[in-house]
DNA sequence: CTATTTTTTCTAACACTGTTAAGTGATTTA
DNA sequence: TAAATCACTTAACAGTGTTAGAAAAAATAG
């Protein structure tokens, strides 16, 4: 009998439904205003079910994170591939980083958010993003004849400039969508050039 | 009588008593693991007199983070009473900014949090590095006959690098001590070339 | 079709947060 | 010595994450 199926479709259901109502309260009220007992309103049950099908609330965040880390690889992939130097695909990833920050501020958080105790180091999708720019770095150095063992020192360059400017965005909004871009393209071709 | 005045003194005591105790657990189990209980058993009271000397728990954390921009506006200063040029200057402010992180990481995160509701915006003192800085980046920017408007611009440079770094630091330590001075090194030099 | 077992879901509760109200003693004031 | 003020505590509320066990529903067996 097939209802084996059916059951195990609308588990798998409930699963995703839990995940998309954690999503919108994310959204609307940033990972501080998440609890479960408003996943359990949203999706029309008592609390307690939950543990059915997530350990913890922390899992939940993870695998929010972990599908933002997917998303993110997606946005960087496709910014490679609309390029073909290594130079303009660097600057097309970082802009797409900074875009994908901009535009998910609330999960961007959750995947890098400094206060948080998870998500980075506990769900290994947060390696793709180095693994999506090390490549690229890496044939930049070799076109440049540079060692390319500082290629994971140079992606750290990039990023914290492009982090920390995000941070700062997502804290104070004291900088103008210009200011942004010209300390984004400032950094980008600065830390191009010392390659 | 000066029992006024004892008793006032007295007050004062446990002012910086419950400071002191919300900072010794802030360095000990970080600012997440800091609760008005747990303050109240180290000074030897219930929690509800916490509620005398501060309006809530955030006003504490606030106060901490007050702190800590006066500790780390000292740091810059000697550092850039240490050298004339600006070049000079603005280099070892970045690494005292750099080392204070390091060495305060705890209070770093009130200081700066991403996720931290609090702090930036709601103490005034959060302001005190920009000033300390700004006037090094212009006397820089004029020496070069460079537009002094973008002083901000270039200071929220250098800001977005280290604190980029600084939080890959808190979070990942993925990252070496020679892995962190060499990107360092690099960033503040470049940045400083393109003023 | 009824009885039993299994699965799904909820209620109630625990321990822990921040915070407040009301009460209890001691100390000061009149 | 009586009244008023102050310092402090106890008890509680509302909101967290999380768990145990009861109740209801569904699936299975006779």
């Amino acid at each position: 009998m097939g209802s084996k199926e059916r059951i195990s479709r609308l588990k798998e259901e409930t699963r995703s439904n839990i995940l998309r109502a954690a999503f919108e309260i994310v959204k609307e009220e940033g990972w501080i205003g998440l609890n479960m007992r408003k996943i359990a309103d949203r999706i029309e049950y008592t609390a307690p079910i939950i543990y059915e099908y997530f350990t913890n609330k922390e899992a939940i965040l993870n695998e929010l994170a972990r599908i933002g880390f997917e998303d993110l690889d997606e946005a960087l992939e496709e910014a490679e591939k609309a390029h073909s130097t290594p130079e303009e695909q660097l600057e097309a990833m970082w802009m797409a980083f900074w875009e994908f920050g901009l535009h998910n501020k609330e999960i961007y958080q959750i995947m890098f958010g400094v206060e948080m105790t998870c998500c980075i180091g506990m769900v290994p999708e947060s390696q793709l993003p180095s693994k999506r720019f090390c490549p690229v770095i890496t044939r930049l150095l070799l076109e440049r004849n540079r060692d390319t063992e500082t290629c994971q020192q140079k992606y750290f360059s990039f990023f914290s400039v492009i982090h920390g400017l995000l941070s700062i965005n997502l804290i104070g909004k004291g900088l103008t969508a210009d200011m942004n871009k010209q300390i984004l393209k400032d950094a980008i071709v600065g830390i191009t050039k010392t390659i």
